[in-house]
DNA sequence: GGATATAGTATTGAAATTGATACTATTGGA
DNA sequence: TCCAATAGTATCAATTTCAATACTATATCC
């Protein structure tokens, strides 16, 4: 590998340390279903597993279960199972994830700026 | 495929017509290395080829062209080639980059929040 | 009775992304 | 004279992500 490690890159540019650490927030929120996914729970409130897929064009069923759990492991939706039949489950988006409300505003401003 | 079309979703549920579409957002700066190359380039100014990877922890030579070019043609940043030897080349992050700053702020903001 | 809806899991396979390696040219310095 | 530095390209391999399909259980509706 002819990559830089992280202390390498540091210590030759010590004006990096005030960056937030990109890589790390990506693994949060990166990924093709993450953001929209919470995008929904965050400004529409509350959704059942299958709301949830109607609402999110081209998403399968694997996937939607996937980027749930790994969002719910990190803390940013909490998951709610109702003991029915038919099954109910409910997606809540946590906090922590209400907190990007404002980075999901400037996004937002961001893609009408040039979209109109 | 057992999955739901836009048209469908939009229509059984118009109130989505308001957030901004992040499959669109996602392919221009999604991806492992995008984020953290604007972020330089924006908030610490141009940069040269090799400034960047050594910036940048764990890109490759591959990866960081790949993804400068990308950026390149999706109009985020600019790309000056001086006619020397030995080769410099220095990127420059473009206006629509630069409005990308207030998304980085409450990113930043969001991170710190938890992160202490 | 049979279809439909729910929220999944498990398995397999395809596709996209990412990485490693070797190669280019030329100049300046030891 | 030989080596390092620059900014790449080309090729192939590995990894990660994503998708398709089939399957589960039970209650309600027609």
């Amino acid at each position: 590998m002819v990559t830089t490690s992280e202390a390498e890159a540091l210590e030759r540019h010590p004006e990096l340390a005030d960056l937030c650490p990109m890589p790390d927030i990506a693994k949060l929120i990166g990924g093709k279903w993450k953001l929209i996914i919470l995008q929904i729970l965050i400004f529409k409130g509350t959704k059942r597993f299958n709301e949830l897929r109607r609402m999110i064009p081209g998403v399968t069923q694997t996937m939607l279960t996937n980027q749930l759990r790994a969002l719910e492991s990190d803390g940013l939706i909490t998951r709610k199972v109702y003991a029915e039949v038919p099954p109910k489950v409910e997606y809540t988006a946590t906090q922590r994830a209400l907190d990007l409300e404002e980075m999901f505003h400037a996004m937002h401003n961001w893609w009408l700026k040039a979209d109109g």
